[in-house]
DNA sequence: GAACCTTACGCAAACGTTTGCGTGTGGAAA
DNA sequence: TTTCCACACGCAAACGTTTGCGTAAGGTTC
């Protein structure tokens, strides 16, 4: 079995020295023509790539982006990683994906891990545990080695660093707004508990919605999900028996298990309830019906956070001083989980 | 904006040597407990990590393994790549992970990067084009210079490495053999062109039911559909007029863009149609009616695949040399879709 | 024939580690 | 006082690159 060839290989075999092979394949005009020739054809032959890792030692980077998510098997983060992947392959950048899986702990480990000489800085969008712990030592850990970090999403305030966000209080305002166009009265809303900081922010989207309505905002109508896998139950709970005519739902699942229950209650969606999702996903688009939703734009989101990072890196230290938080449009996508005969 | 400290610089702040910091860190008997204890409480306080690239560099391995997909937004994969972190994470390795965007340039490209010093050795399932083309030369090429490849669901016959897969021919039989067993009679099947390997398998499975049941195959119960982005208007077509009692969809979106479909035309799932899919992703689990599937176990392929190449990595030569292909078990998850009343 | 200039290459350091071996210091034994 | 042995540490090479600088060989000029 061949071994990777090495500078040093062609070297010997060629008789000359390691750095004039080096030269040779960078066509210096130190070496002459002939030599150049010689070593080119060699390395061809036995198919010389240099070695990375050499080179990242040497170069002090790694042109590698690491990419940490609380999960990767969701749509929306897969989307935002196709974003960010379009333009590191661009600019020549590798990279790394790791998902927390929503831990605390493995988001450390993987953070420390890249952050050792894997990656040159990162792209981050932190974990449900790590919201409700509030500890970002490792995250301000790598930013003060020198270390560029951009959030997306799940973002903390607390730290102060380039970030790519949508309006999510907006967006869901939007929503709302559209459900209340369409002649709905009696909206409920699925979001998560508190500390997720997007449900947080579309719940204050929809409260704001209604109150410039001036629809008072029932107790009732509001269902905080603490366990998003086992989310039907408290859905079914919730919805037994409840006078609504339309759902918010935070996310894609809450809206397809909202609809999914009303099914099984016998209500018609849109008809009876219309429902509105928020993430543009898979599920949103084939379901039947088709719903209603704001998308949130993942692979724009992902573009625009492997720009800004690639700026600091490359940028000088005017730029890398500076802070930029980037507001991704959402926009309201009409299928026809909304569509009301009586509209 | 502190560095990254290195242990140069602890042993010039200390004033030892770097070998002296080096092996106090690593609890030498050759240092003195003073020494140690000086030393390492200093590299606590300035939160000394070793440098991967430099250990990666000495030790001529990188414990990272370079995973290949075709597409990134898939669940299907990203259920894999799951199976591959959990195996990876525990053994200590990390996980790089390239979509290739099912473009034969892209494979080879991110392979070659990754091959040349960033990964240790491969986890791929190749891209729609490179089985089209039938060009494996980067593949054998990366396998000729030592590192293991480990091919999973679209793999190539040709190369000889360990490989995990499912049986697709005998999941569809399966599928097909359900459809048969609730009393369809006219089962048509939704399938790729037949360069895509799992594709082709899929539609010799439904074929084989189809024979041991004594039904003649038609031709125009059979689509291969080219272009999987835009199947909607080809399912369309062929479900014009059709007289059938049964589909069998190679995928998740063929089967609930078939039922979209259906329920355009007035027709009930299942009562008129049944409907059975392959890969058990969340459309399959949300969609109303819920649909019965071959569910492939992508975690699980993972997993394996990452044994299989972790095993390569730390065997001796002795396992080295020896290829072997893990067939995963698919199971059939019944459910709404191919209910029927008269069963 | 001396002085000088090209040309074409090699040396060595550096990136951050690890580790086998060499060595200076001190104390104990003879 | 000499010899010897631990002990505690430093040296240097190695991993694969890149690159500034030094230098030998050969040619040109006067």
């Amino acid at each position: 079995m061949k071994q990777k060839v090495t500078l040093k290989q062609i070297a010997k075999e060629l008789d000359v020295s390691i750095s004039t092979v080096s030269k040779a394949l960078k066509d210096s005009v130190e070496i002459s023509l002939d030599t150049r020739q010689k070593v080119k054809a060699f390395a061809k032959l036995y198919n010389y790539k240099p070695n990375n890792i050499a080179l990242s030692l040497k170069n002090r980077k790694t042109k590698t982006i690491g990419v940490i998510i609380p999960e990767i098997v969701h749509h929306f983060f897969t989307t935002v990683i196709g974003g960010v992947e379009k333009v590191a392959n661009e600019k020549g950048y590798n990279v790394i994906i790791c998902s927390s899986n929503n831990s605390f702990d493995k988001e450390v480990i993987n953070m420390e891990m890249l952050a050792s000489g894997s990656a040159d800085g990162f792209i981050l969008s932190v974990a449900k545990e790590t919201q409700l712990k509030k500890d970002y030592h490792h995250i301000e850990e790598t930013m003060s080695q020198g270390m560029p970090v951009v959030l997306f999403d799940r973002i903390i305030d607390e730290i102060v660093c380039d970030k790519v966000i949508i309006d999510d209080a907006k967006g869901a305002q939007t929503a709302t707004n559209h459900l209340l166009s369409i002649g709905c009265k009696k909206i409920a809303i699925l979001t998560t508990v508190d500390y997720i900081s997007v449900g947080k922010l579309r719940t204050n989207g929809y409260l704001r919605a209604l109150r410039a309505y001036d629809i008072p905002e029932k107790e009732e109508y509001i269902l905080k999900i603490e366990d998003i896998d086992n989310c039907e139950s408290e859905i079914k709970e919730f919805l037994k028996d409840k006078d609504i005519d339309a759902i918010f739902a935070v996310n894609e699942l809450f809206a397809v298990t909202a609809a999914k229950v009303l099914d099984e209650h016998g209500k018609k969606v849109p008809d009876d309830v219309a429902i509105i999702g928020f993430t543009d996903g898979i599920l949103s688009k084939h379901f039947i019906p088709s719903l209603t939703t704001i998308s949130q734009h993942g692979e724009d989101m992902g573009i625009r956070a492997a720009k800004l990072l690639i700026d600091k890196l490359e940028g000088d230290e005017a730029v890398t001083e500076e802070y930029r938080t980037v507001i991704i449009d959402t926009n309201l996508i009409h299928r026809q989980s909304t569509k009301k005969n009586k509209e």
